[in-house]
DNA sequence: CGACAACTTGACGGGCGTCAACCGGAGTGG
DNA sequence: CCACTCCGGTTGACGCCCGTCAAGTTGTCG
């Protein structure tokens, strides 16, 4: 079934996460629901969370590396992404996350950042204390499980970008940044075409990628002269997805979809 | 207290896990002491899991990328690396163990190894049924909380690791490799001196840095060239910290010791 | 219409990869 | 005790991928 992944028809069954639907946690909890399954009651506990809803301007920062943290944060609606900073000013985007992901886990668990949280796009933003979250994963096996899961996850991916970085030539680099997005994100296919619009600039790209926003520039331009992909400024549309998974040498396992325990 | 840090001053405190010392997982015992702090009961529990310790040859596969695990694996003695293949042939290593480290923790929820885990050196392995740890994690609390606090500093590890292939220059990535074993692994110090063993190869340092066997070689030399460091075939000094530690552009903060909650 | 950010293009250079030869110590077998 | 082998380390020559620098273009927003 790798070999043959298709980012479309795999998308993962949506639970009916039985709260309030217009919770702007909702989305996150259909995302935990979706990693171990949900009872009722953690799904009421998740609603009664207390929390605040704020809306956030691209390029804002949430968490800033070496901070106490006392929040967790998790994206409602709009894209974000984690970095670092190297000593000579250099970033680096570790990964980046779509709606209802939570965007720094780890403090649950650990008291400093190790790294900063910043919004790619206008987004909105859910901010719930940690301390709730930790007695709700105390609580409930699920959710404990779900968090832990999660972090798991990440973890996964975390090693597919060294290997990423650390092994590809910039051609397959970028070509695996596209495809984790369009395999995370459900894109909608037109014609037989997957297209979706791409939240980052490619100076970001090149900060995730470990390349210089000129190199992503050109490389981006070969994978369309090679008629891989196809793009309208941000807007790209993937002509042939099976060349381009074989280019950016993308096996999704690492993404851990499909078994939900 | 971050940038004096001292790798050897700093050595977290071993905890007096009160459970038969000469059981191999007496070290892994230690280290989730550790992490959390255990009772009494939960380290009683971890003395009587049922377990295999096999003793084995330098370079043997612990796990292999793809397939289903049901055992993890603790190391006991030597050292260790989880690595991932790229698919023209090329090697990433993710991580490397030290003795008490758990291999796979991410085996007790992801059913699919996303990585290969493989001896560095000769060393000695314990074997623990995956049930039998995920029952431990849900009976006692801090032995869940040790099990995630482990996974997220893993994952801590892994985004600096990003970062170290993605934005830093070959002196740096092997600088760096150099301080976060010295820091995790603590080192013997003789006259001021840090000096230590390193139980890779320069092919092992290269598949870990990104960079090729060659270039490993040329940039240890380098290091010794400048007075950072002396070599005798894999016995390292180092004869400057603070000058290795700015070259390797090196904050420990990522590898959360000193909190143990 | 001006200002700005993002993108694009070209010229040039260097860090690191590649290839290939050689060395040196450890283990092995005669 | 000495050849032989093998793995890991070392060295040199050469070249390419990608970084750097800098100018120019496009789209957007006020």
């Amino acid at each position: 079934v790798r070999f043959s992944f298709d980012p479309q028809a795999e998308t993962p069954p949506v639970g009916h996460a039985e709260m309030t639907p217009t919770s702007p946690l909702a989305p996150f909890a259909a995302k935990l629901h979706r990693l171990v399954g949900l009872n009722d009651a953690a799904l009421a506990d998740i609603d009664a969370w207390p929390h605040r809803t704020t809306r956030v301007s691209a390029g804002r920062y949430l968490v800033r590396e070496g901070t106490r943290v006392v929040e967790c944060c998790i994206l409602v609606d709009g894209y974000a992404y984690c970095q670092k900073t190297a000593g000579d000013g250099g970033r680096q985007i570790v990964s980046f996350h779509l709606p209802g992901d939570i965007l720094d886990l780890q403090h649950l668990l650990l008291d400093y950042a190790d790294h900063s949280v910043q919004t790619m796009t206008d987004a909105v933003i859910a901010w719930v204390p940690v301390k709730v979250m930790r007695e709700a994963a105390l609580t409930h096996r699920a959710i404990c499980e779900a968090f832990w899961r999660d972090s798991l996850v990440d973890a996964s991916i975390f090693r597919e970008s060294v290997l990423n970085v650390g092994r590809r030539d910039a051609r397959a680099r970028v070509a695996h940044l596209l495809c984790e997005f369009v395999t995370r994100r459900a894109a909608t296919r037109v014609d037989g075409r997957i297209s979706f619009a791409l939240p980052m600039t490619q100076e970001q790209i090149a900060d995730a990628t470990g390349l210089t926003p000129v190199h992503v520039n050109r490389t981006l331009q070969s994978l369309g002269a090679d008629g891989l992909i196809t793009r309208d400024r941000r807007q790209i549309v993937i002509d042939n997805w099976d060349r381009l998974r074989a280019a950016a040498d993308f096996n999704p396992a690492y993404l851990h979809l499909g078994q939900p325990a």
